[in-house]
DNA sequence: GTCTATAAGTAGATAGAC
DNA sequence: GTCTATCTACTTATAGAC
């Protein structure tokens, strides 16, 4: 059971950086340095290895976002989800390489994939109502509907951020990419915040920075 | 000469419903009801009719932003080149469908490409200067970082608002599709809004709804 | 301009020897 | 478990007849 699971590894690598459609099943044999038939002892193909590769990532993320749910978490601990999902994202990124494809390419995942999407936006609209109750955010206007076009706007960061920096030539690291997807979260909620939150924002984009060199 | 713009309009329509990554020349020939030795005859293969499409797209998109730009414009016009832009964006939506693989599989495409993003990032950013200058959106924080990341926000929903509504198999007829992105950026914008334009705001969505049931 | 026929290349998959 | 050899299916691309 050993090589199998080097396969799967090994194929999350190439995938990442390479992209899933650039990759066959001879490319990662080769990666491997095993043969194809050998590859094809484990797996019956690609499709099973990404199968699988999807298990891991679902099953990652549904412990997070429980998490999250669960625990009504105090403030900071919403910025460290924020933090740890996105991380989570960076270490499957091949799936949000291009997504449109890629599920229609495998079926099976496609519905998983939208159901896992549903719960992320529950989490991500609980988070909104969550700095709401905690006086983070707070608006005149910040009726239901402003909430939901809020949540789809964040929504569409978590899901195409990392497309988004690639098309613009910034080939990020783990940790920028990260900071970079929160500070615009956080200016998608700064025009909500007041003075003393917005201040508390700046600092901790400040200790993001200070992590990183340090 | 006659065929040759058919097939560029056929192959539009194709691509557009299908993805172009699902279709051979083959495929592209049986629904022109000609054979696949006649197509290579009219283009050198698949490239080069994504090729002339993108030009197309280009050359349309650079007329609209370049009118954007010149004529200063007034605060309802700003809205109206909204519309066009994405409307243009839908007539061609399968350039949106999965970007990354497209600009890696069309490598001349893509730095004429990103070229045209940057181009109407800039026309984003006057948007909103102008916006601004206008007394539509002021807050006493909008300063030039918080105006960067709301044109990224802004270029993120032009760029995978599309890809965004299919996940979520909301299939959208054009004007659904351009009315929900619309409503999303002014959204974004609202919490730098006074009352008055919010009504203003709302107007403006009442009237593309009546628009679309007359 | 349009067709048929076919070459050349590649990804996916399996059989059978070791 | 691992390998070599091979087969199918598909896409792109071209040659040559009409």
């Amino acid at each position: 059971m050993k090589r199998r699971e080097h396969i799967l590894v090994v194929s999350l690598a190439l995938f990442n950086s390479e992209g899933e459609a650039n990759l066959s099943a001879v490319d990662i044999a080769n990666e491997l340095e095993i043969s194809p038939g050998n590859l094809y002892y484990h797996f019956k193909g690609k499709e099973e290895i990404v199968s699988e590769l999807y298990e891991k990532f679902e099953a990652g993320f549904e412990l997070l976002l429980q998490d999250g749910m669960e625990t009504g978490a105090g403030l900071e601990e919403y910025w460290l989800y924020l933090y740890v999902i996105l991380e989570h994202i960076h270490n499957f990124r091949f799936f949000f390489r291009n997504i449109t494809d890629l599920l229609q390419k495998y079926q099976s995942i496609e519905p998983r994939f939208r159901r896992l999407m549903e719960k992320q936006s529950r989490w991500v609209r609980q988070l909104l109502t969550g700095l709401l109750e905690e006086g983070v955010i707070v608006h005149p206007h910040l009726a239901a509907e402003r909430i939901e076009r809020l949540t789809d706007s964040i929504m569409l960061l978590f899901t195409y951020w990392y497309q988004f920096q690639n098309l613009r030539n910034r080939k990020l690291d783990q940790h920028d990419f990260i900071q970079s997807a929160i500070l615009q979260i956080m200016t998608l909620l700064a025009p909500y915040m007041g003075d003393q939150q917005l201040q508390f924002m700046e600092a901790c984009l400040n200790l993001y920075q200070r992590e990183k060199q340090g």
